[in-house]
DNA sequence: CCCCGATTTCCGCTGAACGGAAGTCTCGCC
DNA sequence: GGCGAGACTTCCGTTCAGCGGAAATCGGGG
């Protein structure tokens, strides 16, 4: 195992779960004699990387330096720079949960996430990765996904709520509607209390059109006003698609 | 120099203004032999730290991974995730330009940031970083920091735009007059056309009260209706304050 | 005061990282 | 299509930076 590599399994050591750790967890997480964990702990502290939770704190935490770096990825400063204001227009609009995501391997990556105190509570977090098959976006981004990852995650459906939908032909079914309507939905797939609509964002690069990201909100029913909601999202879409760099 | 900082140099040479960058820029900009850059950006890709633009493309980018990491920096992950919902209601109830900042060190850092489309154009992006004499949320920082971060800042009071207060006796009344008031103003002292109001949000820890961050907006003149938009703001202050973790 | 677990420092051995140099790829230009 | 310049990748012998066991230090609870 290279040092760089020893290094970087410190910072693996910090998870959604694990947002704080002491020397001796670090170590234990990493798999790192206690000494070796320590020198390298004093490097990344020296640089930023990790922190003290508060000065004289026994507990690491990341540091700001990397949330910085962070910023500058491109699935952050491209795309979610860009969607940001429609975003916002959408959320003051309909005061739903908006969420911003792409595609990551297998899973769906949240890379925005909006929320007021009237909006359903979901379980999305920006960062966070869910299945592919049971949330709008998924279903979006799924529907234009390479043949591979479809027959992957059609092959293994979890079940999440009693409303996952399990039976590949059944999805199949669905996606063949999304790519023709423009639209997916769910009906608490994902979460009981929990419907939601999502459209695509196309960007067009030369030869051909991709999918690149997927806009979704979350409200309470679609009952009362799904076409009012895909309307909203579909006029975002397009303006997020003309202002893609 | 030690590899964990050779690695982190290869990293610190990616900026705002350098988001993609080839072999030879990286080598250079980290002041490393080509070989080395090489050899080490390798172990950085097939961790995910880096990325190539697009399959095959010559250009390093910052990876997802690194992304993820920042997500849990306790700037983000606790404060941002709190204020959130504040902020977004401000939002829906200004349409100005919504500000959330921390100190670090002499400096602004910009957490988060709102705008849609009808909000004044302003030079702030997530994660950027800002004088603490010119801006709204500065002048609150700078209000509540210690004695040695004011001076260090009162004695060098660099000139943005004609309105720039850059006489040392006049920011320092001003600061009195925050602490006293509850909220700092700006008028065109960051960039014309733009001014602006901040509150403290402060932390009740064991012992004392400490001013953890500042929330401010931008609009594009204070005459109408400052004291709504300074209540909104020290509501939502408030409303953060009794949630932080 | 003493004990125990966590953290920090020390230091001699060793193998992993270093980087010059040589080989390969990829353009653009003639 | 051949050639040259620049960028990228691979190789490998030397060496010194990192390794980690062990010992010292800290700190809080009994």
């Amino acid at each position: 195992m290279s040092v760089t590599a020893r290094a970087l399994a410190l910072l693996s050591a910090f998870d959604e779960r694990h947002r704080r750790l002491t020397l001796t967890e670090l170590a234990r997480r990493a798999g790192l004699p206690l000494a070796t964990a320590h020198r390298l702990t004093g490097e990344l502290l020296s640089w930023g990387a990790l922190e003290r939770l508060s000065p004289g704190s026994p507990y690491y935490v990341i540091g700001r330096r990397i949330w910085d770096l962070g910023l500058l990825a491109p699935v952050q400063s491209g795309l979610r720079q860009v969607a940001s204001p429609f975003l916002h227009d959408i959320y003051a609009a309909t005061l739903a949960t908006v969420h911003l995501a792409v595609r990551d391997g297998d899973e769906v990556l949240y890379v925005d996430r909006l929320s007021g105190h009237q909006s359903v509570p979901v379980v999305s977090e920006i960062g966070s990765r869910l299945p592919l098959h049971c949330t709008g976006v998924g279903k979006v981004l799924l529907a234009h996904a390479p043949a591979d990852v479809q027959r992957r995650v059609l092959g293994d459906l979890r079940r999440i709520t009693p409303y996952t939908i399990t039976q590949p032909g059944r999805l199949s079914a669905q996606l063949e509607r999304t790519r023709r309507e423009g639209y997916a939905q769910t009906v608490e797939e994902m979460s009981l209390g929990g419907c939601s609509v999502a459209v695509p964002i196309r960007r067009p690069t030369t030869g051909k059109v991709e999918v690149v990201a997927a806009l979704g909100l979350v409200v309470p029913t679609l009952k009362r006003d799904k076409p009012r909601l895909v309307a909203a999202l579909q006029v975002a879409a397009e303006g997020i698609s003309r202002s893609l760099p």
